[in-house]
DNA sequence: ATGTCACAGTCCCTGTGA
């Protein structure tokens, strides 16, 4: 079983990248965030020729999130069930792995609203985690906007008193991991950097100013059965790229 | 810090978000 999770920055701008990527790599499921669609302009019929079902979450000029699968897609969650309109998290139940595909809130700044923001969003995910069905395996996939540690981020003197690297962001996800779930990518690759995000300016990717901030989650009885994790680099060259690369993680299950 | 990209509306440029 392959898993990927891709931020794809507006799926409408990216759809040749990602339906070329889609046939050249056969993922089994990807998680999608950043769709900056309606669910009408989501192009159901196109992956379904390609052999995926999809569920999206869509919002329209920003944020949305997606989960396609080749191997059964049900049980399709929308957000968390409270109030927040907007639309950054979606769930549902592939071959009895439970998936989601997250977009965590940027931050912005330490000093800005959108920064509790980020906070408490991350602990409604916390939440979810703890509710979980511990008889199902369970990945909880995508753009978190959070490096984990300073081996993710190519400077952290750069970084110094910006989000991304706050420890009250990364206290957040060491709390997904005291509740069981393993950083799958790092925890099959330790030491190396595997940054998945490059800015746009200053030629970021050319000069290898990465961070890490995409990730798969998974329960340690999938760590077990996982092969292999990478970060598809790439994606992240040529024509029209997002400024993230897909992310995936190996299982045999 | 900022050598870019994508979106919507003010609509071929500008403000906003990342």
């Amino acid at each position: 079983m392959k898993v990927a999770t891709w931020n794809v920055n507006s799926l409408s701008a990216r759809w040749p990248r990602v339906e070329s990527w889609l046939i050249d790599q056969h993922p089994d499921v990807v998680l999608i965030q950043e769709t900056k669609q309606t669910d009408v302009k989501f192009p159901f019929a196109q992956l379904e020729a390609l052999g995926y079902e999809s569920a999206h979450y869509g919002q329209g000029q920003w944020n949305g999130v997606a989960i396609l699968s080749r191997i059964g897609l049900s049980d399709v969650e929308r957000g968390f069930g409270d109030a927040d309109a907007e639309a950054r998290i979606i769930g549902a139940t592939t071959a009895g792995v439970r998936v989601y595909s997250c977009y965590v809130p940027n931050g912005r700044a330490i000093d800005n609203p959108h920064y509790q923001y980020k906070l408490e969003w991350l602990s409604k995910l916390h939440q979810l985690v703890e509710r979980r069905d511990r008889a199902r395996h369970i990945v909880v996939g995508g753009d978190f906007n959070v490096a984990p540690t300073d081996l993710d981020c190519y400077d952290p003197s750069v970084f110094v008193g910006a989000t991304h690297v706050s420890e009250a962001e990364r206290d957040a996800l060491r709390a997904l991991e005291r509740s069981g779930l393993v950083d799958l990518t790092r925890a099959l690759n330790p030491g190396e950097p595997c940054y998945s995000w490059w800015d746009y300016r200053n030629g970021s990717f050319r000069r290898g100013w990465g961070l890490r901030i995409d990730l798969l989650f998974v329960d340690r009885d999938l760590l077990d059965k996982a092969s292999s994790s990478y970060v598809d680099r790439d994606a992240r060259k040529g024509e029209k790229p997002s400024d993230h690369a897909p992310v995936v993680g190996e299982f045999t299950i």
